[in-house]
DNA sequence: AGCACGCCGACT
DNA sequence: GTCGGCGTGCTC
């Protein structure tokens, strides 16, 4: 019977996004499995492309005729039947195509390269074969690196049926190789081989007893040699006289920060810790999907919490995945992690090389390891038979991925837990108001550790009113309370934080003369300042240009920086303190790989007073020796038009102040602000987060803002604005008329940054509460209006938006 | 996406 | 009349 195969094939388009019919060869009957990786001819051309085989059958109700998969490209599927189902699922609710989904399941090493060469078939004339092939029968067809002359002469001859353009596919998904042994002889044939050697032959005496002690196992070479001290000549005579036979024994590329782990205690658990593990325990011994709420101030010990549920999950013979945001995925968070668990543990961060990712997947896949340590999208870690997954810092918006598949970890973990009956924690000192409200209404389990481990007492937060200090003196990013207090912890030999709040504060340079702003050429946006580079950069689209000496529009040479960057704090406290010694740290000292650590590992040897960073050094830092934290704008996120900014500033302030004093030391705090009366700051300054949950909710619930209603946004981009005015109008009008009558409609609106990368901005946020039509409205809006519109509109739908600005 | 087909203006 | 530009539609 002939074997029929359905396959999604890797052309992401609204009408390709669906599965396509081929015949499975003869010569790959029975050997081509559901989730593997094939390339398949596709469209009228020659043109090859890689696809997922996503069913197999005898027959098929498609009565055109079939093509047939070229060659596969996987000996074993490279997602299982879980992952199979989850990508339709997830394509669905992400209004995303599946082809995307599956790649985002997958490391990056499993998209093919796709190469094209141009091949002659017939005679060409001199001028052309030289010119155009260099004498070659064969050259790479890279259209988009050629000069447009070249290009149209080599399609002329390809109309001409002169030449063909042949397709390569390149699978990167290689795995590493290293030359290994395997002994081929028995005990006692090895035993015989000894009494003939001559008395001489000491290396090739002790290979044999090597040998012996290793039968039915393989070793690296490398390895082996370490063991034994003796030298490859030796290995290799023992291949000659038929001892041993050399092998290829895939090697896995292990991260090196992970090699040292040093053994910790395992702590004595707490009664609040207690009650929790055991409840978390039961529900892993049960079969139930159930989902926890795990809400513990700073340094309340719920990463023990953690441990133990997945000492318990191992202990049930089941697999575990913790999901860490990427910026606490810290050195130290890892090795406590795998000193635990040593080998069984799989790390999955943006550190990783392509190739060392795609070999932490093979150890997860082998299962190998049953630990998955990693960021967002580790939550796709190819585990089987799930009994925990663990989301620490659960509030944090970066579980959301903001391109498509616009995903959010969260749901996908539920949806693991599902379809494994895994158990959820959801950790956090301050969590989201969704998953908080939900825990209210006994959907999760509510788990409270409201206590430190260390008795110690959340530090004093004090608020200080920017406003008075501007009327005190000149303009200055420090208050004199501030300054006083860093000048004490470096009289006393102890170190600072100082965070600056950058969400919505740049460096931007503005002409004092006509007030001219140095815009991007892309964007709608002023160019930020970066004095590392000596450039101004766009940070949307990558635009960078030189610094202008005089004002590009009136050629005054007035032209002065403007704004709060990280760079201009420092040198403004250097200038006061000049003996202080500073380390910044951001997105700009920051980019080179291992920068990131290296800083704070100095830091932490305290070869520094000062700690100046961003956001990033809120989180998962834990330095004994620091007792002052200091925020220089604690409400810059105040301003911005987005009903989750009061959230977002109180998390961010709780969570700051929990980086004060984490040891024996009492710690302090100070938070600068233009605001000192809002709520979210006077709650955060009491470490009050219930208050702040009540009135939050309040304020949502008049709001009609999540939790009580979901939100959606549609945005729509084109390169001319009128069309993309006009596609979003459609969009609305469209949808109006039939949504639920307690749905609601905000815009359509141009966004914030109406213009990014060339194309203007439209968008359109739907409130609603239940709208049993929505989807299927939106998954037909997606097919129809992608086609009536001119070409270049392009649609997005983002379920639950992080951002709204 | 990327390819072929087809319709239209500019040219040997 | 033909070459080659780009708009349109399809891919098992």
């Amino acid at each position: 019977m002939a074997e029929i195969a359905q396959i999604i094939v890797d052309v992401p388009t609204m009408q390709t996004n669906r599965p396509y019919t081929y015949q499975v060869p003869e010569q790959l009957e029975h050997q081509i499995q559901t989730g593997m990786r094939v390339v398949v001819p596709f469209g009228n051309g020659s043109r090859q492309v890689q696809g997922f085989v996503v069913g197999l059958d005898d027959q098929t109700a498609y009565d055109g005729e079939l093509k047939s998969i070229i060659s596969i490209l996987d000996l074993n599927p490279v997602l299982n039947q879980e992952l199979l189902t989850m990508s339709q699922w997830l394509a669905d609710s992400c209004y995303a195509f599946r082809i995307s989904c599956m790649h985002t399941m997958l490391p990056n090493v499993m998209k093919t390269k796709t190469h094209r060469r141009l091949k002659i078939i017939d005679e060409l004339d001199e001028t052309d074969l030289f010119e155009l092939f260099h004498g070659q029968d064969e050259i790479d067809f890279e259209p988009e690196n050629m000069p447009d002359e070249i290009v149209s002469r080599l399609l002329k001859l390809k109309r001409n049926q002169q030449i063909e353009v042949v397709y390569s596919l390149t699978d990167q998904a290689k795995s590493k190789f290293a030359t290994g042994i395997k002994p081929l002889l028995s005990f006692e044939r090895l035993e015989e081989e000894r009494t003939s050697l001559r008395k001489t032959a000491k290396a090739q005496s002790e290979l044999l007893s090597y040998l012996q002690s290793m039968i039915g196992s393989e070793i690296k070479l490398s390895e082996a040699r370490e063991q034994t001290g003796l030298s490859n000549a030796i290995f290799s005579t023992g291949e000659k006289k038929g001892w041993l036979e050399k092998i290829q024994i895939e090697t896995f590329r292990t991260p090196k920060a992970l090699l040292n782990d040093a053994k910790k205690p395992i702590p004595e658990l707490t009664a609040d810790q207690q009650t929790a593990v055991d409840a978390i325990c039961d529900s892993i011994q049960s079969t139930d999907p159930q989902t926890f709420l795990l809400q513990g101030v700073t340094g309340s010990g719920k990463t023990e919490v953690y441990l133990r549920s997945i000492a318990e999950t191992l202990a049930n013979n089941q697999t575990a995945l913790m999901l860490v945001p990427e910026i606490s995925l810290t050195p130290q968070m890892v090795t406590r992690v795998k000193s635990r668990f040593g080998d069984l543990v799989a790390v999955l961060h943006s550190g990783l090389s392509n190739g060392e990712r795609y070999d932490e997947w093979r150890r997860i896949e082998r299962g190998e390891a049953k630990v998955v340590v990693g960021a967002r999208s580790a939550v796709f870690a190819p585990l089987e038979n799930i009994g925990l997954i663990i989301m620490d810092e659960e509030h944090e918006s970066s579980y959301k991925q903001d391109e498509t598949p616009r995903y959010h970890a969260r749901n996908v973990a539920k949806w693991r837990s599902d379809y494994y009956g895994a158990t959820v924690v959801l950790g956090s000192a301050t969590p989201s108001l969704e998953s908080r409200a939900r825990a209210q209404k006994g959907v999760y389990q509510h788990l409270l550790l409201p206590e430190r481990i260390n008795q110690q007492p959340l530090p004093a937060v004090q608020v200080v009113d920017m406003r008075q200090e501007l009327r005190k003196h000149a303009e200055s990013n420090f208050s004199t309370e501030l300054l006083d207090e860093i000048q004490i912890r470096m009289s006393r030999g102890e170190q600072s934080i100082l965070m600056l709040n950058r969400r919505g504060y740049s460096s931007f340079i503005m002409c004092r003369d006509c007030g001219f702003v140095l815009q991007c050429p892309n964007c709608d946006i002023s160019l930020t300042l970066h004095m590392d580079t000596h450039t101004m950069k766009c940070h949307y689209c990558g635009h960078e240009e030189p610094i202008p000496k005089i004002c590009p529009n009136c050629q005054s040479h007035k032209i002065r920086y403007y704004g709060t960057g990280t760079q201009k704090v420092q040198e403004e406290l250097q200038a006061i303190i000049p003996d202080a010694k500073i380390l910044r740290m951001d997105v700009d000292t920051t980019r080179r790989k291992g920068m990131h650590e290296k800083l704070l590992n100095s830091f932490g040897n305290q070869e520094a007073d000062i700690l100046i960073g961003t956001q990033m050094i809120a989180k998962g830092l834990d330095f004994p020796n620091v007792t002052l934290v200091g925020v220089l704008n604690g409400d810059t996120a105040l301003g911005l038009p987005d009903f989750r900014s009061s959230e977002r500033t109180f998390q961010l302030l709780t969570q700051v102040s929990g980086r004060a004093g984490r040891a024996d030391k009492t710690g302090s705090v100070i938070v600068q602000t233009f605001n000192p009366d809002h709520y979210a700051i006077k709650l955060a300054q009491h470490h009050d987060y219930e208050h702040f949950f009540q009135m939050e909710m309040n304020i949502r619930h008049r709001g009609k803002y999540p939790p009580y209603f979901y939100t959606l946004q549609i945005s729509v981009s084109h390169e001319e604005e009128a069309q993309a005015a006009k596609a979003i109008m459609n969009i609305a009008q469209f949808l109006k008329p039939n949504l639920d009558k307690n749905s609601i409609v905000l815009g359509p609106t141009p966004k914030s940054i109406a213009r990014m990368n060339r194309k203007y901005y439209y968008q359109l946020v739907i409130k609603y509460k239940q709208d049993t039509r929505l989807h299927q409205l939106l998954t037909q809006m997606m097919d129809q209006i992608q086609k009536q519109s001119r070409h270049g509109v392009q649609i997005s739908i983002d379920p639950e938006p992080q951002n709204f600005i």
